[in-house]
DNA sequence: TTGAAAGCGTTACCAT
DNA sequence: ATGGTAACGCTTTCAA
């Protein structure tokens, strides 16, 4: 049944020309190779008639470029990565990429074998969220002339490209907003990684309590894929041991969902007993009762800003290839959860 | 600084032999072809030493095949798709396959162009969620001899492998459920589509509610990417003109979590005023107060299959090719919604 | 204005 | 036991 495969060969030998007129046409050198236009328009002709598509394949080959872009972040599955995932492959097939994904599950081994699966010359760049340990994986990428462009996290040790929000800045606005509205005695809910970002939002909650003189109350969640059942009642026990706490900043909305268990159990009520705020908003916070405020991390820049820096690296347009730095702004919802006056 | 990449010419220039044994050691043929062990041994070590790896693109090329599978869905933003995502994802690098992704938004116009895209030789295999009128395009795939496996939702009109679920018997299960619990009034929301998956829990639905003689109230929400604002609007309407409804079963999570919304404005209480039954279970049906009883599908058996029948076919083991039809069971989970004695 | 041929990195058939 | 070489489908230089 198999449609048998045309090539330009076969164009060709159809037409009785030469495979390097056939060639020229396709690619738009008719004026410039300046070929007749009765043969340029039978050849155009012909080619609709059959059907004919060139093998992306054999151009990959030729010109040693794939149009393939590797989109490797920590969970596919995961609703921030998904969404930029989604965006960023609208963007990507209007310039001709395509994109392929993977998942690292944060783990630097898996990661390190994705991208020697990747760099075997089939693939020209990539979006990534680093794990830890990556600095000379990433460091080989560069200089093995691949574009590559960090995202949601990125390596201060090492000369690259990134894509990121402004983490420790919106930390303490978060941090801050939550003292405004009276609270003193502040828990910041975390997990126990090395991720940069995480970091920086520790930061920023550390930087905003010390700045008022304010005890932390700090929890360390362990670091697990997927996520713990027990993760609710480790909060909870937090929560009981801290029974001072008036204001709760989770660093991810994971944590959150988590948290907001914990707190029903303990028929902690929010705003009443207990303000929240949540970094990384998520359709639930609007529709949880009482509506919990969070940071919004703008996915649609973001992914914009990661196409346009991709394209740019993979059309040579960035001189040194290390001047695409971009830090955005986040915006901070006040809802229900952390407004006093309610 | 790019490391000079390395083919098998150089190898076999460098240790003074032919590309034939390079190749032949390369691809396990040592003992077939009786090449030596010394050789045989030196050879692989020199490989490892200069840190040689095949092109894949060039093996693609002369194989035919390109170890990639597309996985085209509806929105991969989803948390349903990108669940399987992620599972399919992992089951397909432990088999040497790559998957591209890319989004239909159920538009037939931009599945065609996706599909037209990839069938470019480029290639192997595709997991489909179809959109409406892909019929002749999934036949011509199927022809060409591509690997197709449709998912979610399949096509009755022609012949090709797919996965699904019970839809009909789940939402006549889920129906019936509510009725046992004291419900004759049950709202059904769900969406205009033409998708068949939603045609069979409608139809599981009404066949629940003639069976008991019980009226059917339905609600069709207008078919929308991104989902619209005004939709939770529109089911308080629709339950403020049934006022007289004392069950509700949706068609799919992200209208429950719009239902949810609604009863919430119009104070009614859950399960009190109203029993609540949603088709595809959520991580918030969980943590919403009351949980909300949900159909799960078998998320890890779905993706397990999917591969499972890909390689199948790309292995050629399914004769015909036609002989990968999997129908699953889903799981409905009783929790508080629906629960009358609470 | 058009064509021949080299070359991208493989695999595998046919020699030797 | 090993090597030569055609072929996969394309682009592009050089020649005519």
């Amino acid at each position: 049944m198999a449609k048998k495969k045309i090539s330009i060969k076969d164009i060709a030998k159809s037409l009785g020309i030469s495979i390097t007129t056939v060639s020229f046409i396709l690619n738009g050198k008719a004026k410039e190779k300046r070929i007749s236009e009765d043969l340029t328009k039978k050849v155009e002709e012909y080619i609709k008639e059959v059907g004919y598509k060139p093998s992306h394949l054999a151009q990959s080959l030729r010109l040693g470029k794939s149009k393939v872009i590797v989109f490797m972040v920590e969970d596919i599955s995961n609703q921030f990565f998904a969404s930029i995932a989604r965006k960023i492959e609208e963007k990507a097939y209007k310039n001709g990429y395509k994109i392929i994904y993977c998942s690292t599950n944060n783990d630097p081994e898996k990661a390190k074998a994705l991208i020697e699966t990747f760099k075997v010359r089939s693939v020209d760049g990539f979006i990534i969220t680093p794990t830890p340990n990556l600095e000379s994986t990433i460091t080989d990428l560069v200089d093995e002339d691949f574009a590559v462009l960090l995202f949601d996290r990125w390596i201060p040790s090492i000369d690259c490209n990134y894509v990121i929000v402004e983490n420790e800045k919106s930390a303490f606005e978060a941090t801050t907003h939550l003292i405004n509205n009276g609270c003193n005695k502040i828990g910041f809910i975390t997990v126990e990684s090395d991720q940069i970002q995480m970091n920086d939002r520790l930061k920023g909650y550390t930087k905003a309590m010390e700045v008022h003189g304010f005890p932390k109350d700090i929890l360390m969640l362990p670091f697990q894929n997927p996520v713990d059942q027990g993760l609710s009642y480790k909060i909870q026990l937090f929560l009981q041991k801290n029974s001072e706490l008036d204001g709760l900043f989770f660093a991810t909305n994971y944590l959150a969902f988590e948290g907001l268990q914990a707190l029903n159990t303990l028929k902690k009520r929010i705003p009443n007993d207990m303000l929240v705020v949540s970094f990384d908003d998520h359709y639930f916070f609007k529709l949880f009762q009482p509506n919990i405020s969070a940071i919004e991390q703008p996915l649609e820049v973001i992914s914009q800003k990661l196409m346009e820096g991709m394209l740019m690296m993979l059309d040579d347009q960035i001189a040194d290839k290390q001047g695409f730095r971009i830090i955005l702004p986040n915006t901070l919802h006040v809802r229900e959860s952390s407004d006093a006056k309610k």
